[in-house]
DNA sequence: CAAAATTATATCGTGCACGATGCAAATATA
DNA sequence: TATATTTGCATCGTGCACGATATAATTTTG
């Protein structure tokens, strides 16, 4: 594959990638509707769920957010009372972030979204070739990536 | 895997789909950076680099957005002069959208950027075990939707 | 112990994404 | 041909992402 080759789309690992992660996000857009949330609500929601009580910082840990995101994403979340915000006794500057009943109880209709998912995705041919076109991109991408770490050591 | 394990963030194809995704854009940051655009617009050069002069929607469908996206982010690069907007003689509600030479002469920095990538991602472990995640998700959960409409079928 | 460095969170500005809506040009239809 | 529908683009509002910066609390260090 020469240089103009590299330049084209389908041979950017991140176009691919870019492109489902959004097409993926859509699919799971109407179940998320029906709770009332967004999609980075939901992995909020999922990370509390799992994990208990947590400060800002340890959530923005598992999701890879830093508090520019999460702040105001979770503010936006105690506004409509999923999760309650209290400042920590021990340390003031720590922000402990607790679900409330009804974030609690999300989690009953939530534990149908990934069956759910997997349901529409199969019906949808589109989606699912998406999905394939980004399992070769990214098979070939990594094969390429192996070799060459195999030629520099 | 029960209700509970689907649940947890790692099992959920959009999750390691959105964090890698947003991992690699990340990654590009830098090298586009020097060219002085973001990576949507990044996007829309390859798109004119590879096909030449194309309308607002052409280059939508190309890049799976819509005009509601689109129409501001080609207005700003309107802005930096890498591109000219014209109303279509033929049809006014088409808009064709032209690169001027600084947009034509950016090829030459980009081509540089898809193996400089490469190198760099070989050198950032954190990044690499990230991708192989995705790469074992997208793999296990290809198999299991394969696996689910074989029953279908 | 006081000054410096670190840490946890928050705010600001900019640029996407995207659903909803609007509008004018083009096309289809009665 | 008048009307209805479709098409191409744009605007608006909301919610992320994220770099840069700020602030207060805590910890480290001289």
């Amino acid at each position: 594959m020469d240089k103009e080759d590299q330049l084209k789309l389908d041979n950017q690992i991140c176009f691919p990638l870019y492109s489902v992660s959004r097409l993926i996000t859509k699919a799971y857009k109407p179940f998320l509707e029906k709770m009332g949330i967004t999609y980075p609500q939901y992995l909020v929601l999922m990370v509390l769920w799992e994990h208990g009580n947590l400060s800002v910082n340890q959530i923005g840990e598992k999701l890879l957010l830093n508090t520019n995101t999460l702040s105001p994403l979770i503010k936006r979340m105690a506004k409509i009372d999923l999760l309650n915000r209290t400042r920590s006794t021990e340390d003031e500057r720590s922000v402990r972030v607790e679900l409330t009943e009804k974030g609690k109880d999300l989690k009953n209709l939530a534990s149908e979204v990934p069956q759910k998912l997997l349901n529409r995705l199969l019906s949808e041919e589109v989606e699912l070739t998406d999905v394939m076109l980004l399992k070769n991109t990214l098979d070939k991408w990594i094969t390429d990536l192996t070799h060459k770490s195999e030629i520099k050591t």
